[in-house]
DNA sequence: TTAACTGCAAAGTTTTTGCATCCCC
DNA sequence: GGGGATGCAAAAACTTTGCAGTTAA
C-alpha cells in the first residue's frame, strides 16, 4: 500500500480550492496556485488532484465535458447559471433523489449527481424578462 | 439564419443513435457509421451530433469527463453501472427534481440532469453480495 | 535512507477547425 | 451558382506519463 505523503503543491492546490466555490478547471486552479508557487507544472496539478479525490478530499463535477474540481464534499447539487456562466452550489442533498428513485427501480441505486440548469440568485434578480 | 440540408451522413447517424441505447461516444459513432458509409470522417461525426443536438434531436450525457450522446430526447436520468460500466436510461422524469430543488432555491431552476451510480437491473441481480 | 513528489517535456486523448471539393436546391 | 456538407489533415484543448532530480518522513 502506497503511503501519502505531504507536499507544498498539493496543500496549496487543496487550500486554493477551499478558499473558492467557483468550481475550478485543472487550468484554472494551476492559474491560480502559480502565484504562490510559480514553478508549480500542470502536471503536478493533475496528479495532486487525482490524489486529493482518491483521499475523498475534493470531489470532481463533471459539466459540459469539462472536469471541475470541488473541496465541498458534503453532498450537495449544482447549478449552471445560463446568465453567467457560473456553476454554483445548491445545498440540497441528492440523496433524498437517489432515494426516491431506488424505489421506483429495480436494480440497485447508491447515489447520484444532480446539476441543475436555470440562473443563480444574482443573475435571476437582475433580468426580470425571461 | 442558416439553413439545414439533409446529407446522408447525418441521417446514418441518427439512425443509428437511435437504434442503440448504450450512449455511444462520438468514436464509437464514428466506427460503428463507418460500417455503412465507410469513408465517413471523424471531424463529421463531431459536427453532425453537434448540429443533431442544435437541432434538439439529440442530447448529450456528459458523465466521467466523457460527452455521451443520446437519441432519446424524452426527459429521463441515466445510471452508470458500477458492475457492467454501461449507461442505462432510468425512466423517472427528472423534472419532479428541478420542480421540488426549486421550491427550495431563490434564484430560477429551470430543468436539470441526474446521473445515478449503482448496479444496473442484469448486474443487481447476478451479484448477491454488495 | 528511500519511496513519494516534483518539474519538465513528450505523448496520448478528445474535439475543433481550415480548406479544397462536392453536391443539393 | 451559392451555400451547406464532406473528407482530410493539421491544430487545439485537455490529460497522462516517463524520467531524473528533489524532498519529506
Amino acid at each position: 500500500m502506497k503511503q501519502i505523503r505531504r507536499s507544498p503543491q498539493r496543500d496549496a492546490i487543496y487550500s486554493y480550492l477551499c478558499s473558492v466555490c467557483s468550481h475550478p478547471s485543472a487550468e484554472e486552479v494551476h492559474e491560480n496556485v502559480k502565484t504562490s508557487i510559480p514553478r508549480i507544472s500542470l502536471g503536478t496539478v493533475y496528479r495532486d488532484l487525482a490524489q486529493l479525490e482518491e483521499m475523498g478530499m475534493i470531489k470532481t463535477v463533471a459539466c459540459g465535458g469539462i472536469v471541475r474540481y470541488d473541496a465541498k464534499t458534503s453532498a450537495h447539487c449544482h447549478l449552471v447559471c445560463s446568465g453567467c456562466g457560473a456553476v454554483e452550489d445548491i445545498d440540497i442533498d441528492p440523496s433524498r433523489f437517489s432515494d426516491s428513485a431506488a424505489k421506483l427501480y429495480p436494480g440497485s441505486i447508491k447515489s447520484c449527481d444532480v446539476i441543475f440548469y436555470g440562473k443563480c440568485t444574482a443573475c435571476s434578480g437582475r433580468d426580470v424578462s425571461s
